[in-house]
RNA sequence: GGGGGCGUAGCUCAGCUGGUUAGAGCGCCGGCCUGUCACGCCGGAGGUCGCGGGUUCAAGUCCCGUCGUCCCCGCCA
């Protein structure tokens, strides 16, 4: 076999008159019959060659067999291409190669899909032949990047004096959170091993151990519905400290963002990241993860409304609710059918109704809802809300979660169809303070908003038994442009402390001795304070790229019911591997769910 | 579990209010072509219109069911 000697993207002008051998694909073939044009890929770029049957005459003939992805090794001389020729739109534009050798390493079929294209192609089928995907330039460089992201993150953390650990994949089943993957334990019946839906436990184990500063890029395992965001295997950046405080967490992170962002994109910040307790975040954007890119936020009507006769407002404010507004610039546009649009979004959140006022240019006001309001109150309302002409304002009157809900999702709507939002801007902004507990309405419990092993504030402690809603912890989410990308808290290292919120959280004594044992026997042996986060790398890299779906960024991805196409899984597996592992498949008749 | 979109040639798609033999571009096969770069020109092959049922003189088109996939809700410490 002809061995590479330089790859095709890197030739240039300074290696004219250089006798070299390129390995790679025939990413395109353009025969004159006389002259053969082969532009050959690797993963560095691409490079034309030349076949010219005068000089080459034997190269010729076998080049004539070359086909789109025939992989190729090819020996020639680097020259100048003839004036006139030159393409600028690649790099090596200004050379070609002279071939004088050509080898034919392998051959192929009629390709499933064109690889020298960027024309879609249906999902499933670059899935099936995900290969053949990855080998189009544009799949090859988020690859890349994402190697570089990795390799960059991994410089940082080693700079900080981060220790790099390796933690179990086969590991406890844990009762919160997210469905495991469970793997069946061979040696005895009914026991099972989970996948880790995140390494938290080890991770302040190895706190406790002295580490002091761990990190680990994770993979992480959680049978759940799958979204454009999520897969049920991903990556995370996990990472813990000792003897720190939150802000010593945020402040890592926030330095290694910013370093990996701006090293390798071209993407802006808004530095230093802004923060947002959670009540803030939610009383201002109506969520925990707020895109700040843009503004609309949500104003607060309540003191204008304070009198008003206007029965659904009234209700609402009198039953301890809210009424609360966003403003839809140019909304005054909408027809009846896009108005009911967005009451329909309003609705899928939870809304009984969206009421809304549209501002006409002339000043005046047009809504079904204008009539039972009085002139003092409209005016006060568009001051509030800030409203011109052209404008919709639209009002969800509910309990603050249901208007919270609401009006994100409008917001995010708004800010969409009117697109708002710069592309080219990565807003990070801190989410802090979140709340230890929150009412499960459904089973009638107290659940935890956040993660059980984070440490309340240490003057909401006492609130545990008289009013644990208003609990607040050093729990800390980074969004970015709407989606949560790390999340993380300061953890509890007393073990009096951590019994104490299992059991609000309505685990008995030897549920906590049965399934936190360990980690309570571990803070009673000298855990040093601790804290940590763990941003998701998937989502990273699609920040940079610009894809708005996880696989994208995924060398091989999974579909939505967690298949893969290309090997099959999961599959059927043979009686006796079943036999070995105890276990018995049971085939539910179709209508017994 | 629920809602919505999509499913026509190897790939990407068009196909109107139902009406001759279901089309285009790319790819593939054959021929021509010595400066192209998505080379060009000529010719050709290739389709159970996802599957099943129904309405109709007639279904890619309308209806019902079903399967697959994508997005969303639920779910996701």
């Amino acid at each position: 076999m002809l061995k590479r000697t330089v790859y095709c993207g890197n030739l240039r002008a300074s290696d004219i008159g250089k006798t070299v051998t390129l390995n790679g694909w025939a990413h395109s073939v353009r025969d004159h019959g006389g002259l053969i044009f082969v532009d050959l890929r690797d993963r560095t770029g691409l490079v034309q060659t030349v076949i010219d049957p005068d000089a080459a005459p034997s190269a010729h003939s076998v080049a004539q067999h070359i086909k789109n992805e025939t992989v190729l090794a090819l020996t020639g001389r680097v020259r100048q291409r003839p004036e006139g020729t030159e393409n600028p739109r690649i790099p090596t534009g200004e050379v070609e190669l002279e071939v004088s050798d050509v080898e034919i390493l392998n051959t192929t079929k009629v390709l499933p899909f064109q690889v020298d294209q960027d024309t879609a192609v249906n999902e499933e089928l670059r899935l099936k032949y995900r290969y053949l995907d990855l080998r189009r330039p544009a799949m090859f460089h988020k690859l890349k990047l994402r190697h570089e992201v990795v390799k960059r993150i991994r410089a940082y953390m080693y700079e900080q004096g981060f220790i790099e650990v390796e933690t179990p994949i086969m590991t406890r089943s844990t009762p919160e959170g997210a469905r495991d993957y469970l793997v069946p334990y061979r040696l005895q019946p009914g026991l099972f091993y989970a996948l880790p839906q995140a390494p938290q436990q080890f991770k302040q184990l190895l706190m406790v151990a002295g580490v002091e500063k761990y990190f680990q890029i994770a993979k992480c395992f959680r049978d759940e519905a799958q979204r454009a965001d999520r897969q049920p295997e991903f990556t995370q950046l996990d990472l813990e400290m000792s003897f720190v405080e939150q802000e010593d967490i945020l402040g890592i992170v926030e330095g290694m963002t910013i370093d990996v962002v701006e090293a390798l994109s071209d993407k802006k910040l808004i530095k230093p990241f802004p923060r947002f307790t959670y009540d803030e975040a939610m009383r201002r954007f109506g969520t925990d993860k707020p895109d700040v890119r843009f503004g609309l936020e949500l104003v607060d009507c309540a003191q204008i409304l304070l009198g008003t006769e206007f029965g659904v407002f009234k209700n609402a404010l009198e039953s301890g609710g809210q009424v609360k507004a966003v403003r839809y610039p140019g909304g005054g546009a909408l027809s009846r059918k896009e108005i009911d649009d967005l009451t329909a979004i309003a609705k899928e959140a939870g809304a009984k109704g969206m009421a809304y006022l549209i501002v006409e240019e002339n000043g005046s006001v047009r809504s079904p809802i204008a009539k039972f309001l009085s002139e003092a109150e409209i005016a006060s309302l568009l001051a509030a809300t800030d409203a011109s002409a052209g404008d919709l304002i639209a009002f969800i009157a509910d309990t603050p979660l249901t208007v919270a809900k609401a009006l994100d999702r409008l917001r995010r709507e708004i800010g969409e169809r009117q697109q708002l939002a710069d592309p080219n801007l990565l807003a990070f902004c801190w989410i802090v303070d979140f709340p230890v507990f929150e009412w499960d309405e459904e089973n009638n419990r107290w659940t935890f908003a956040h993660n059980p092993f984070a440490m309340p504030h240490p003057e909401h402690v006492d609130l545990i038994e008289s009013d644990p809603a208003a609990m607040r912890s050093f729990c800390y989410d980074l969004a970015c442009n709407g989606s949560e990308w790390a999340s993380g808290s300061i953890r509890i290292h007393k073990p009096d402390l951590q019994r104490a919120i299992l059991r609000k959280l309505g685990y008995s004594d030897e549920q906590i001795d049965e399934q936190f044992g360990h980690m309570l026997e571990a803070f009673s042996l000298g855990a040093p304070p601790h804290g940590g986060i763990a941003p998701g790398i998937d989502r990273l890299i699609t920040y940079l790229t610009g894809d708005d779906n996880i696989r994208e960024v995924i060398a091989f991805p999974k579909m939505g019911g967690g298949l893969d196409p290309m090997t099959g899984a999961p599959s059927t597996v043979d009686a006796r591997q079943l036999e070995e592992l105890h276990l018995e498949v049971i085939y539910l008749p179709e209508d017994s769910d």
